[in-house]
DNA sequence: TTCTCCTTAATGCAGTTGCATCTAGTTAGA
DNA sequence: TCTAACTAGATGCAACTGCATTAAGGAGAA
């Protein structure tokens, strides 16, 4: 019998179980509210504020892919269901002729603010609440030892 | 201009983007390791480990969705979806005219075993071997707030 | 210049999810 | 016993994802 395993705590199992399992729920409770108010999905959120950061000059898709870690098939695919619904404004890239840039449309601009105060509650019902700023903290830095 | 807004500090923030991208790296991690293994997903492991759990009794679809957390038709489908890869066998139940039992196959339990060690590797390398015990406690305590 | 390799982006196909709805069986109350 | 309300599970449809592949432009070496 060969032992090639990794060493695995029982602790670290039931950790890992718990981070797969809490994520999950409260993504899902999040989404939920979103969807209640007949909002987006999350995930739109996160395209219409990187490309509001990026101000005027947009960003290539290819930016917002690695910014957003999506892969390219789903980054194309979401570009073009954010330009068909008119938040986002999708040009050719003047300096490469393969490329092309994305910005934020006056919709979209609109459509941030009427998600962030429903995200900003969903965030700090299902989340924030639950800890004080120790917490936070704490748990902040335990999460950044995993990017 | 109203102040409904519920308190939300940008640490607190700042820490919940970390766990949704930090939860959907690492996830995505080990979702890929599995992969190259040519092993089904996580959630098949999931499943047949909690009808494992339940031994030859088996477990009722709600009983399982409600385990595993899951949407009453994504139950059905999944359920669909092992069966008739043949890792699970699903049969009328005789207490409920409207139910089933599923029960796990000896090729389930077979696959079991052959996803545990990659799954175990690919939860050591992604995740567990970031922290130390102390850590592990402390991050497990935290996420334990969430639920 | 031309050839090769790399990067950017799209898409066909199969599989999965969310939502709404449906069927069928159970339970409890009049 | 009959009926209304509830529970267990399946499914049609549209949207989304993963995988593989393709098209097309760019960049550098010979």
């Amino acid at each position: 019998m060969q032992d090639d395993a990794p060493v695995l705590s029982d602790e670290a199992v039931k950790a890992w179980a718990r981070l797969v399992r809490v994520s999950q729920t409260v993504l899902s409770k999040v989404e939920a509210d979103l969807t209640e108010a007949g909002l987006p999905p999350l995930s739109w959120y996160d395209a219409l504020l990187e490309l509001k950061r990026a101000g005027p000059a947009g960003l290539r898709p290819f930016q917002l892919q690695h910014r957003m870690l999506l892969t390219q098939y789903n980054m194309s695919r979401l570009a073009t269901r954010l330009v068909k619904a008119g938040y986002v404004e999708r040009e050719d890239c003047s300096e490469d002729g393969r490329g092309q840039v994305l910005r934020l449309t006056e919709d979209g601009q609109t459509l941030l603010r009427r998600m962030w105060p429903v995200y900003r509650k969903a965030i700090a019902e299902h989340f924030a609440n639950r800890f004080d700023d120790r917490e936070v903290a704490i748990f902040t830095k335990a999460l950044a030892k995993l990017q």
